[in-house]
This record gives C-alpha cells, sequence and structure tokens, in this order.
DNA sequence: TCCACGGGTATTGTCGACAGTCGACGGGCG
DNA sequence: CGCCCGTCGACTGTCGACAATACCCGTGGA
C-alpha cells in the first residue's frame, strides 16, 4: 500500500479556512469587529496564527482594517455586487480560454467529477458548494498561479454578499440547479476541446447568467 | 494651515515596501530562500512583522512558500511574462472603463500630475516608476477596492521578470518615453471625458504595445 | 442638566523564547 | 569503499508577555 505523503497543517491555515467559513455563514454579521484575542480565545490558540489569518483573508477581501489596525467584517451594498461580477467578468473568462488552451487532465477530471456532483445536488448549500468549486476548478484548471491569486479575491464575495443581503437563494435553487449544470456541462466541453475562444465566451455568458438572476435581488 | 493626520506607520508595512523594492531591485535573486531570521537581523527587527510581510508579499505573487514554509523568490520564466501581460489585459481595461465611469476628481488630477512627471523623465528608472505609478493611479480611479487587491498580484511583477531577464530597458527606454507618455495622456482624456469604451480600448492597446515591446527580449 | 476629566479596560504591534522538524556533516560499521 | 546513523545547526510555527494607545464610563464641577 503506497503511504501517501503527509499534509502539514499549519493552524494558520486551518483558522483562515474556518473564519472564512464562518464569516460567509454569517456568523459575523458586516461591520462586527474581529478582535485577535476574541478570536483566539474562542479557537483555543494564540494570537499569532490569528493574526496571520487576517492577514490573509484582507488580501482576500473578506476582512478590512481600519486605520488602527482592527478588523472587520466589510458590509457589502449593492454597487458591491456589480463590482464583483465586473471583476469576475474579466478573470473568468480569461481562466476558462487558459484551461482550454492547457487541456490539464487531472483538473478536468475533478471539473467533471464536479459537474457530476451538481447534477445530484439535493440542497441550496450543496449546490452552491458545487458553483463555487466548480469555477475555482476553471481557475486551477488554467494552470495560472497568479490568476488563482486574483481569484482569491472574489472567490466567496457574491457568496458574502448573498449571506448578508439575506436574500438566500433558497427560493428559486431548485430551479436554477438544471441551468447550472447545463452551463457548467457545455463550459467544460468547451475546455475539454482545447476551444478557447468558445471557453471564453461561455464563462462570460454564464456569469452574465448570474447577473440577471442576482440583479433583481439587490 | 491644515494639520494632516499623522499616518502610523507599522513596521510590518514598512518592511512590505523594503521587501517589495528590494527584490524587485534584484537584491535577492531568482530561487533565493528569504529566512526569517536573516531578514529580521538585517532589518534589525523581530521576526514577527517580517513574517507578516512575507505572507503579505505571498499574495502579490512576489514570494512563494513552500511546502514547508520557506519563502523564496519566485524565478519567472517567458511564460510567465505571458501569463501577467494576460491578466493585466483583463484587469486594466476593466479599471479603466470604471474609472470613465466615475471620474473621481482627485484620482484624475494625480495622473495628471503623474503625465506631467512622466513627460520629462530623465532616466529608465524614472520612467519606470512613472509608468508603474501611473498604471496604479488608473486602478485607485476605477475606486473599486477589490480590483485594488488584484492589481497587486500583478503590480511589479514585470518589473521583477525585466530584472530577471537582465534585459534592462535601458537600451530602448528614451524612444519609449514619449510613445509611453503619448499613450497614457490619450488614455487619460478618455477617462477624464467619461468615454469608457474608448477607455477599455486604449488600455488593451496600450497593454498590447507593451507586449509587444517585452515579447522579443523574451 | 451638561460638560470636562481621569481611571480602568481592551486591543494592537512587537518582542523574545521554545518545541518540532529538516538538512548537512561526520563517524562507525558492514 | 559505501551505507547508515547520530549529532548539530538552522528555520518555522506557535506561544506568552509587554508597552503604547484608544475607548468606555463613572465622577466631579459649573
Amino acid at each position: 500500500m503506497p503511504l501517501n505523503p503527509v499534509r502539514r497543517v499549519s493552524l494558520a491555515h486551518d483558522i483562515t479556512d474556518q473564519l472564512s467559513r464562518a464569516i460567509v455563514a454569517g456568523d459575523f454579521p458586516a461591520g462586527t469587529l474581529l478582535s485577535e484575542p476574541m478570536l483566539a480565545r474562542r479557537l483555543g490558540v494564540s494570537r499569532a496564527p490569528v493574526r496571520e489569518a487576517l492577514i490573509e483573508l484582507s488580501t482576500r477581501g473578506m476582512v478590512e482594517f481600519d486605520d488602527r489596525g482592527r478588523s472587520r467584517v466589510p458590509s457589502l451594498g449593492h454597487d458591491d455586487l456589480v463590482d464583483i461580477l465586473g471583476i469576475r467578468m474579466a478573470i473568468e473568462p480569461l481562466a476558462a480560454a487558459l484551461a482550454a488552451r492547457r487541456r490539464d487532465g487531472a483538473a478536468l477530471a475533478e471539473l467533471e467529477r464536479n459537474l457530476a456532483a451538481t447534477r445530484v445536488a439535493a440542497s441550496a448549500a450543496e449546490l452552491a458548494a458545487c458553483d463555487g468549486a466548480f469555477h475555482s476548478g476553471v481557475v486551477r484548471a488554467s494552470g495560472s498561479r497568479r490568476l488563482g491569486l486574483c481569484w482569491k479575491v472574489v472567490e466567496h464575495q457574491v457568496d458574502l454578499w448573498l449571506t448578508q443581503m439575506q436574500s438566500r437563494v433558497e427560493s428559486f435553487c431548485e430551479k436554477v440547479r438544471d441551468t447550472t449544470a447545463a452551463s457548467h456541462g457545455i463550459l467544460l466541453e468547451a475546455i475539454r476541446s482545447g476551444d478557447h475562444r468558445r471557453a471564453d465566451t461561455l464563462a462570460r455568458d454564464h456569469l452574465a447568467e448570474w447577473q440577471r438572476i442576482l440583479a433583481p435581488a439587490a
């Protein structure tokens, strides 16, 4: 049996993930002060890894430092959604096009698995998770580390916006599951076939679709 | 006389800037191990702010953490330039278009001043500094904090690439000064007049110009 | 009643210290 | 002669501590 190399986990990375999830989940409402001692106490660690996590999150736009070093959960409004989707429309078509040029087998297989999971997503949360993972997967399939860094800036912003708007997608989620799966499916097909022009367009259209869906909620 | 609020400078931010400049300046060749104790000793501070600076720089693609937490200066090759310019062609036209929609007076004035400085730039280094500041200024003028975060990922990458390629722009710098100033000038004019369509195109063209200039050097 | 003031509290930025881990190096053994 | 192992040094990840600073709140005085 092949021994897999053990992955080294640092508290800081773990905390980054946990905080990220907690913020998106709405555990910390917009404007909440995230004091380091408070988080450290709750997490049962010292301030050092918490601090590192907050710095990391600040570069992803999930927390903001004020002029005195205190970090808070940013408060997203209507124009933030426009901003976020605008940036995603700049990043994601590029990622899709690069992925189509690259055609990395492993990445494509991962997208394939994701697509399968999307098609049978049972809950709204599950669908949202699949959708997020698909878009992240496309960026990863692009093979550009730098694009991956840019992606982190917007990766969870729409989720955060939805949480803060409290307009959970629950209501219209079932009816978008099939269209989501369909869009992802044809985009993946374009990537797999290496048609970068088409991949670019499809990614753009897919985002425009989301834009239409989310616009009324704003 | 209006007393300006004193800006609190943290060692970490200061170190981030210093390291960034040092890396771009080529003080640390590609692949150099940036050990925290070494940097702390040289800077006369403890490891804590150095660590924070390295984390910040890693999100900007100026240092890379390997699987064991050691940070090194990334080694940029030919395809990195393609990657970088590709991302910039996604980000900057958007920034220019947003800036044109926004037309922020202060930001425009800053760009104006920068343009004036560009026109009289005497040395290659000075021109490079002006050019960098102009592009950063456009992103700032877009008013999007998130776009600003993305921008940081590519902000100094071309400079780093040039440093590592050792093909200093010295040679053909004088002759690009005027074309740079001209390109910036018409872009700024488009932004000021609020023509976002044109601003988008001009930003793209300006980058394509750079692409043509840098391609042979690769 | 309202404002100025001062102590107490909480938080940030920075520091030094320690444990765990890894690579380099040299000595002993087959 | 080559391989293995133990030791040493260096570095990272994490911790607790301290000074500086800003806020909160109760108190005293006008």
